[in-house]
DNA sequence: GCTGAAATCACACATTA
DNA sequence: TAATGTGTGATTTCAGC
């Protein structure tokens, strides 16, 4: 059952400024967008609290690690009754190898991103998780050679009246 | 020039930690890692010196836009001379809809996801960024159905007794 | 939107290994 | 010598008005 909620300017405003930097302390944010610190405060309270915004993280640096390689993997499960997919994506869930995974049309069922140290990790990581899963019909990898863009920012647009949100509470 | 650092258990643990919340005030994270609040605020800040720590951001809830889409869209380049990829990149950069981008091997060059608020605007987003930028060869879209796993949390063993690292500074 | 109390951050210095 | 811990002043957060 979920909930509407406008996000009016300033909101989006906020959102936009939040999601490049969360560090920032109120008052100079406030400062920016002229407004008070005290309302500045208050609003992005509030979009926490209504769950616009999920969480506030440090962003590692992937690049950072020393060895770290990225692989592409599609995946056709042997049964697809409710059951063994909600198994399949809760066994993905738990793997910190796992960055992304969609549920496709198509070919095959799930499309990963996964993340592993080199190719021998990727090697020991798809005997174990993929081909071992016993649920397994056909997978397929593929190698991106280069990540050239990499965003979680969602863009709100600014000078639009108002957006409608879903809202958890 | 890549210069080196080593990453040690505290390291570790902290970017562990602030990869679920960067919010946290840094006497509790002391606390709760058994070290003193001026060492942990010492050792945050150079994670963040360095680049390990490449950014600190609000997340927001993708699901809590009332009309939201994905796309997977595979693109082929007419010109792959470094000059007409590197262009094609920069556009992609700009692109707002355009959250990850990837350089692949394979039958296409290019591997994209796109966020967009519905099939229109995904048609219009195609029509004006791809088809329209006269290097496009060839394109393929996919709809993934359903996102059922995104993270960006890079997972660090606490137990292993040193990593290295790449450093900007 | 303003003001003030409580909490957090951030520094200089002493201490330890 | 390099890194941790202690104590203290400056900032920031956040509630009441």
């Amino acid at each position: 059952m979920p909930q509407f909620r406008a996000l009016d300017k300033l909101d989006r405003k906020l959102l936009n400024q939040l999601q490049k930097d969360n560090q920032i302390p109120t008052r100079t944010l406030a400062e920016k967008l002229h407004i008070s610190q005290p309302t500045c405060l208050r609003r992005i309270r509030d979009l926490r609290d209504v769950g616009v915004i999920s969480a506030d993280v440090s962003v590692v640096d992937p690049s950072a690690l020393a060895f770290g390689m990225l692989a592409f993997l599609e995946v056709s499960l042997v049964n697809q009754s409710d059951e063994f997919m909600h198994d399949f994506e809760a066994r993905m869930n738990k793997e910190a190898e796992v960055m992304q995974c969609y549920f496709v049309s198509g070919e095959y069922d799930y499309f990963l991103v996964v993340h592993v140290i080199d190719m021998d990790a990727y090697y020991q990581f798809v005997r174990r998780v993929i081909s071992g899963s016993g649920n397994v019909r056909h997978f397929h990898s593929r190698f991106p050679m280069k990540k050239t863009k990499f965003t979680t920012r969602i863009s709100f647009d600014e000078k639009a009246e108002e957006l409608q949100v879903k809202v958890k509470k």
